[in-house]
DNA sequence: CTACTGTATTCTGTTGACAGTTTTCAGTAA
DNA sequence: TTACTGAAAACTGTCAACAGAATACAGTAG
């Protein structure tokens, strides 16, 4: 009963459409550099051109979507490059949290961050990456939750969905994070010691190291993710 | 003639008017927490409500304002705590820049910096905080731009203007930067030894003591900025 | 068969209008 | 005077329609 009322109250049609359409494409529905059709879009919700206007500007600030005049909008076209940058953007907003988070961090935190470190291990010995990657994602948004900073939270999720656009080839699962446990233990230990410089610097270089195994995998051919099939036949380049 | 063309094609009626209200915002022409209205933001700019809205919603996104259903459209206003977690955000911004900047600086570069602590250091000298301000700004952005990575520069210029948005007392002039040069120095000779890792973490401290500057000033009563007057008289909360 | 030109179609940019909600304010009772 | 009630005004949320640009396409000349 009251609940309905409250959805009403913070979420108008317009901020749904945008988590809607958000979902959609962070799922992998468009192909880089598919454009959107306006009126496609608002059938499709069954709403007007209005408010997916308003959303699909507000898409294009995040940098999911791209705007060109008189042309339409655009998935967001990320190039090998790009994603180097917003990689090393990544590893700085990292650091910054383990470097943060090394100031602050309590017994019961560093306790669960050691327990996911042994369920890593576990998983590696037996190699199962099906296991290891949920626990790395989940080690490194704890950096990031326990660093208590919102704020700072926000930033990298939202850096994260932008990485997302960049879906060429590889970093597909796990959100291309490393596999080495060890540089794990090294940034728990730094935070352990309560020493900031050093769990920063091993954060840092913890994210770089994936970042340049993800510019390593790009070159090879890998053969297509068997994700969602670009549906559209020619995308037109911005 | 051929600029006007390029203009027309490049920039939409929306897309200036973005740029037009969010200098507008910054310029402090609006007092935190006060509520926009979108028809008389609409016949100021004589163009609909349409494309105020699209803008709104943008800049919303931005962190710049803040849209509450049904109510409006409010300037964003943060509080202590919130301009707290801004400053490590932004302190980890600038030392990511710091750290890839180690990695490839020139001696070019390297000259420049040092000639601009040359100047901090006679402006401090002669207490002239007129003269020291602009090159401290200039400092500060020259590690940004000579970092290499414009996604992360952008990141940053982002920040400081959702940093503006906290104008309640102090932070005012300089953007709430240190004056001391010592850290500077300590910056540049990083930078000039290639010590990323060392770079890195003096840049952030840099920033760091900014901030507990600012917390500082913070309490303190100051007398009103001379400033923008606040025009409306009873500023609704949110 | 290829390159070009002019037309038709599609889509975006923008506007004005209407419905529903919030806010304001005058009027009334305690 | 203060608190409450109700209507009126103001404003937001949403939609449908029109003008202009870009695209697609058929027709024509070389």
């Amino acid at each position: 009963m009251r609940s309905e009322l409250e959805f009403l109250q913070k979420h108008s049609l317009t901020s749904v459409l945008q988590q809607e359409l958000e979902a959609l494409i962070l799922s992998g529905e468009f192909a880089p550099g598919e454009r959107l059709n306006e009126n496609a879009l608002a059938v499709r919700f069954s709403v007007s051109r209005g408010p997916v206007r308003e959303v699909c500007r507000a898409l294009a600030e995040k940098g999911l979507l791209e705007l060109i005049p008189n042309r339409g909008v655009f998935m967001r076209r990320i190039d090998e490059a790009q994603a180097a940058e917003l990689y090393d953007v990544r590893a700085g907003l990292f650091a910054t949290a383990a470097r943060l988070l090394a100031a602050r961090v309590t017994a019961q935190e560093l306790a669960y961050l050691e327990d996911l470190l042994e369920g890593m291990e576990a998983a590696l010995t037996q190699r199962s990456l099906d296991d290891y990657y949920p626990l790395n994602l989940e080690f490194h948004d704890c950096i990031l939750r326990f660093a208590g900073n919102d704020r700072l939270h926000r930033a990298y999720a939202e850096l994260i969905k932008e990485l997302h656009m960049f879906r060429e080839r590889a970093l597909v699962q796990g959100g291309g994070l490393t596999v080495s446990n060890s540089e794990h233990r090294g940034i728990v230990a730094a935070l352990k010691a309560g020493d900031a410089p050093r769990a920063m610097e091993m954060a840092f270089a913890h994210v770089q190291s994936g970042k340049s195994r993800m510019v390593l995998h790009h070159d090879k051919p890998a053969q297509g993710d068997g994700g969602a099939e670009s549906r559209t036949a020619p995308v037109k380049e911005p």
